[in-house]
DNA sequence: ATTTGCAGAGTGAACACTCACTAACATAAA
DNA sequence: TTTATGTTAGTGAGTGTTCACTCTGCAAAT
């Protein structure tokens, strides 16, 4: 599970690729020239391209786990402890926009089994911290109770996701910080009490 | 634009080995095993790759633009045309899950500016419809009006796209018409005034 | 003395695609 | 009715390229 700061390095090496050739463009290849060293360089620090992945998503998981669970303690009221995971979210994919790729991507890796557990892994991390504030904000009454919470999880999260594909689509052009505000202050709207 | 019997039955193939192999899988040898002919046989019938996957996009488009357009002028209440078009994508896919990979899959010919275009252009199709109903909904006091017409969509469209990608990496095991009935009310009582 | 971190040259497999060729069939002139 | 010409839809054996990955060797650090 621990990382040497090689390995940091070529994952971090391999985002950039991400973002710049896309999935496909994801090769041992380019992973070295980036590195600026042969190819068979990076088989002493990992034993295969899906090594790689995994353990770029991992990093990536373990990352947005910590910061999601910063973000959830040092607030008490909902709503902002609802905004925080958002605006934590943004503020992440904002400063590595390459990781939209890396977790957005269906194709990446889609032979592998452990690539696209990881994959989902991720989508659970989030909801672990989203849930009980959903769940927190119907009991308070702050949040309507007409529909139960794993649907308005669903629609929570399809909204978010859509926003992260246009943005990556639209080559992470607009400010995503401000979209996504914008994106909260309607969901908010839509799904407090009246 | 007009497509051959010959063609429809290779796009047809190509649909059946993206549904059970996914984008990766989509290989000329797989395609002319499955057609029972070899891979230069294929190029009689098209070009390229990447004309066989513009064809097959196309199709779709055409296909799903005639039935929603059918869906669309049959009703007159608005609630009930909200519901016809979902209901029609549903049904739809239903009977044609493989199409489902085709929309959802980013990677597909991730390097070609064509498909990519051609997939936003699917989008499009459904935008073209759901938003003159949505406004009209608004205007007739049926909607909410405290949030505008295009961000509404998002929530939408985002709830739709993450219900078909769940259907997808679940391999269509649910019944995604249920479910999908689920979702169209779950989103028509979020939207609906009060 | 052994491990670590790399280079360079290479491997086989898979990829999309091309080539020369052919059998079956249609059309129409001799 | 036979013969000539052209088209369509197929085969099988290739092409060059790219892929992830391996092998051997070497210099420097431990």
């Amino acid at each position: 599970m621990e990382i040497t700061s090689r390995q940091l390095e070529i994952i971090e090496a391999a985002g950039k690729i991400l973002t710049s050739s896309g999935v496909t463009g994801l090769t041992i290849k380019k992973l070295a020239k980036e590195m600026q060293f042969s190819e068979s360089a990076l088989y002493r620090h990992f034993d295969s391209k899906e090594e790689i992945i995994i353990a770029m998503l991992n990093y990536l998981s373990d990352n947005i786990d910590k910061r999601l669970s910063l973000a959830n303690n040092s607030q008490t009221n909902f709503e902002e402890r609802f905004r925080a995971i958002f605006q934590n979210q943004f503020a992440f994919f904002g400063e590595h926009p390459h990781f939209v790729v890396a977790v957005f991507s269906d194709g990446l890796m889609e032979e592998s089994i452990k690539v696209n557990e990881t994959i989902l892994n991720l989508l659970f991390v989030k909801i672990k911290y989203l849930l009980p504030i959903i769940l927190e904000g119907q009991q308070n009454g702050a949040l309507r109770n007409d529909i139960q919470a794993d649907e308005l999880m669903q629609i929570i999260m399809g909204t978010f996701r859509l926003l992260m594909f246009r943005w990556r689509i639209e080559n992470f052009q607009f400010d995503i910080e401000k979209e996504g505000l914008k994106m909260i202050n309607t969901l908010l709207l839509l799904i407090k009490s009246k």
